[in-house]
DNA sequence: ACATTTCGATACGATCGAGTTTCGCAACGA
DNA sequence: TCGTTGCGAAACTCGATCGTATCGAAATGT
């Protein structure tokens, strides 16, 4: 009755197959990464293409909602990792990446879901705050306290909004450049510069923190 | 047979009803409004919102998207106005707009759209492009280089880029701010002065510009 | 061997929505 | 008055999908 290794109760009878959960998990994340909402997608669907019963899908979630909330869950970016070199050289890192998964079919369409069904499905939004968005948040957030701490970046910089100019720079490309050409190579290291530079011109007589002052 | 102002032809019959086209496009937009994606919006749920039959929207429209396209199209979000003050109190205006449009219920689910539906509808995204995204672009584009013009900013500054900052920091905030409260009503002004400024500390010995080099 | 549970397959009733047709009435020009 | 066209309402056919039930076979513990 008791499994050795893990001391839970094993029930009697066939047990559940891991393949078939895969195929299914398998399924509706391609189903999704073709460009399916949450709304066109069909359990009878990811049951055909995952070549399995409707039935074996019911018995492990009840609806379509948690079905997908598990599916993106497994789903699990690459963490950007950082060399450790200068602030400068590992924020384009990270933003490199950033790139990089902006144009994976997968990745994207996986935002796109976290960007519109926002309203619609907390769940799945919130699983996406825990999963995708907190860890890189706090890569990105270490990364520039480093440059704060070495003395490379301004004590006074506002973290929050500095996170928020390079992510939401290089979102902003990845999903609103115009022309269906590619992003340019060097994108991520135009960002990093501008941002860390600033746009005022250098000879304003007064620093640039100054206009801080309100 | 002709008609007197257009010189156009004046067809028989009964004319259709515009008060009846209004009904329809407002029960659309009223509707993705709620949070309807464009899967879930069904012609009997607008026909019956607007208090019309079935045929008369299939007269106008013969399927789902052209409506939808012709009612995000009606809609005519403000560009935003500019005072002709410094640089840095115009992109404070300029981004306040967009953060008060971020919290406007249509505006939000018309973006959402716009955000997802991307590869899926592609007429719907080419409008708003053109009636959307073009012309806040042009807006901000010409307020930058007024600036540089003006000498207030740095002549050699990657416009492009420096716009994707700017709207991208207000986006990512506006759709992943974490807790459910307001944003601060600060705001459009912190990450106004942080990208304006830079993020480099002030006295690293050289210009920040001279780091562009690789 | 036997009980139990899962498997994929298939069928089922129910619901929903698309798109079409029909109806009687309303609005227009001639 | 008459022909034409638009109107809202309702009925209709058709396909998709839901969630459930049932089947014989397979996989496990006892």
């Amino acid at each position: 009755m008791m499994n050795e290794q893990t001391g839970t109760v094993r029930s009697p009878g066939r047990p559940r197959s891991e393949k078939a959960e895969k195929a299914i998990i398998d399924a509706a994340i391609d189903m999704i990464a073709e460009g399916s909402g949450i709304g066109e997608l069909s359990i009878e669907a990811i049951a055909a293409r995952a070549g399995v019963g409707k039935t074996t899908i019911y018995r492990r979630w009840s609806n379509k909602e948690d079905l997908v909330v598990d599916a993106l869950a497994s789903l699990r970016p690459p963490i950007p990792e950082l060399a450790g070199g200068s602030v400068r050289e590992d924020v384009i890192r990270y933003l490199a990446v950033l790139q990089r998964e902006g144009n994976n079919r997968t990745t994207r369409c996986f935002m796109n879901i976290a960007l519109s069904e926002h309203d619609r499905y907390p769940h799945l939004m919130e699983r996406f705050r825990a999963t995708v968005l907190r860890p890189r948040r706090e890569v990105l957030r270490s990364l520039l306290q480093r440059g704060i701490d070495r003395g490379e970046l301004r004590a006074d910089m506002d973290i929050e909004v500095a996170m928020a100019a390079l992510s939401g720079a290089m979102m902003f490309f990845t999903k609103w450049h115009e022309g269906d050409g590619d992003l340019p190579a060097d994108l991520a290291q135009r960002i990093t510069d501008s941002i860390l530079t600033g746009l005022l011109a250098p000879n304003t007589g007064l620093g640039g923190a100054v206009l801080h002052g309100e």
